[in-house]
DNA sequence: TTGTATGCAAATAATTTGCACCAAA
DNA sequence: TTTGGTGCAAATTATTTGCATACAA
């Protein structure tokens, strides 16, 4: 095993439980079973997740790993404040994202499936800061989501439309 | 009277309250004491609000002009449908603000004093156009929010830390 | 008159909290 | 042994809905 781990496509110094453990440590914070599972689970995909979905792939109650609810919505706080993800709000609830060890982008929302696709663009990121230094704000980060709807949605309405001409 | 309307900074031919009645007509809905009085309220302010801010503004139960918060609630829904407003969410709740007659744009948002700024960008929507073709996404809308410290604030800090450092 | 709209109270949904018990360091 | 952590159940918050009544067209 090499000292240096790949998630996605940023190389980093550490893996996630590594970089956690060292998170809690700095705040008197203890290294439970409980947090160790929630690292596991989360970070074995790379998708996009929200409460439920994420709950759907933990252990069940009784199985080892179980983490309650609540204590779920307390970590994915930690996993937060400790930099290793992103949140958002989407349709009225929490999303989360990869944010440690994967590199920094925006995202296309398709209104019909309801799906993310993600983007990089550094021309937004000199607009960001061109923005700041016009309106002296202080910038600290973005989020930027384009709504419409993606290929594959698309190309479906259109082969249904075709088949209404038919009839 | 002249037969346009000027709101902020865009000039339309119709005053909200006409362009909600044309709105309610084409769906056969009516056109209540309610719906005027929200109308007048929200039409009243360029403002960004919430339902909690916005029903403080409206008149009080037995008060003339009252509105139910279901009925507050229903309403708003209807006011984006019509292209009244534009809704977007922000710390966990429905953020309003005019759409119609008002030029598009974009915010700042201050995590100090939760304040949001306004600006515009053309350069904004090319690169936003830009993604759509490169995704082969069909861009129908966007949402962009920069995230920092307003002038204000950063300059409070300043300030503060001016202060603690003569202590 | 006829169905749409409203207010009320109750239901939902997502998230948070109080607290007694549990366990990491 | 000493705090911090957890699960449970209950509380909160924002929003939505069912339904009997009220009212615009």
């Amino acid at each position: 095993m090499s000292d240096s781990y790949s998630l996605g496509e940023v190389e980093v110094s550490l893996s996630p439980l590594e970089r956690f453990e060292e998170f809690l440590q700095s705040r008197g914070m203890r290294c439970t079973e409980q947090r160790r599972s929630m690292v596991n689970y989360v970070f074995s995909h790379h998708d996009h997740f929200d409460v439920d979905s994420l709950i759907e792939r933990l252990p069940r109650k009784s199985e080892p790993g179980y983490v309650s609810r609540p204590t779920v919505y307390r970590t994915l706080i930690e996993f937060v404040d400790a930099g290793l993800l992103r949140c958002f709000e989407l349709d009225g609830r929490h999303v989360y994202e990869h944010d440690y060890g994967y590199p920094e982008h925006d995202h296309c929302y398709c209104e019909k499936c309801r799906k993310l696709f993600e983007f990089h663009s550094e021309d937004l990121l000199a607009l960001r800061d061109k923005v700041g230094k016009d309106m002296s704000f202080r910038v600290t980060g973005h989020r930027l989501i384009i709504t419409g709807v993606c290929q594959e949605c698309a190309s479906q309405n259109r082969r249904k439309k075709r088949k209404q001409d038919l009839l």
